[in-house]
DNA sequence: GCAATATACTAGGACATCCAACGGTTTGGA
DNA sequence: TCCAAACCGTTGGATGTCCTAGTATATTGC
């Protein structure tokens, strides 16, 4: 990977945006810059550790979701509004991993526009065996210290509530 | 945009996981998947307060990258280490914003290897342009409280230091 | 009961990101 | 001096995300 650079680009940022008068919207954009980048490295992390398994982070999610759903099985609409991604990449991801063998679609018994989702045992397995990867590789070793995880999940659960994800 | 859930999903992936015994990782789970979630939020604002002038975030970062650098110019590989991406996404942005007429391409006067990226002056107006409006409407209105906003350039600037995005 | 509206999923297209590989240029050691 | 190694940018391919539009099925209202 690339050397790491002498200064912080973020930091950087920040300063020319305080030196071009914008000092009163400077710290956010340094916050917003920041979340950017850091949402890309661990992602490039969590990627990483899936690679072995075939898997991609969109991927693991599903497998992930529907291995927490009492039945194993889900229709498509619920997914995406669970994982809060656009329905095409629910569609995406689905016809990947019925590729793969992972999951299979079925037809929802009484609704005929839905299709349900449903884990195979090979994805119910490999969902387990990638899941306890991420524990120990990423989620044990994020890099962040307990007190900052906490602040995390407070500063952004705030904000996703108003930007209207949930209501709580 | 969809209705808001009933329940904050990621807090119930955070259950889910205490639930199966994980508890030790349980909660760096549920804030990278906050930082995911919330990246994703942002991205949609930015992107949807740059459409009117025909940019993305990824070539207005690079179009506000140039407006700072003195000259008005920087090579390929130095836009592509201070953006921190991959070198083929400065070549795919540099194409479009050539296209656009806001940026041009010129050979470095002493190294035949390295291309510089140079600001037209529609480049430069447009950038001035596009980050009123975002200032306005992103940052001047992030969601974030002042404090959150500095919690966050801590954590997330510890973060990348601690990741060997910089040293400092 | 039937037409109008709403919902569910999918197809096609645009964009961004990364990786692997390639050709051209520069640098440095034998 | 000269050639191998390092470096720079681009091309081609894979993946994911979103949007728009289209098809099929349900629900609602008259």
């Amino acid at each position: 990977m690339s050397p790491p650079l002498p200064r912080d680009p973020i930091a950087d940022a920040q300063r020319n945006w305080e030196s071009h008068g914008w000092s009163d919207v400077a710290a956010p954009m340094a916050a917003i810059t920041a979340i950017m980048r850091t949402q890309q490295i661990l992602l490039a992390r969590i990627e990483g550790a899936l690679k072995p398994f075939g898997l991609t982070f969109a991927r693991y999610e599903l497998l992930a979701l529907l291995s927490f759903a009492r039945s194993g099985a889900l229709p498509m609409n619920k997914a995406s509004a669970l994982l809060q991604v656009h329905p095409t990449s629910v569609t995406n991801a689905v016809d990947r991993l019925q590729t793969a063998g992972l999951v299979v679609r079925s037809p929802h018994p009484t609704d005929g526009r839905t299709t349900l989702i449903e884990l195979t045992a090979g994805g119910r397995t490999l969902a387990k065996r990638a899941t306890a990867v991420l524990n120990a590789e990423i989620f044990g070793q994020s890099g962040f210290g307990d007190d900052d995880v906490n602040q995390l999940i407070r500063i952004l659960g705030d904000f996703r509530r108003g930007a209207g994800d949930f209501t709580d």
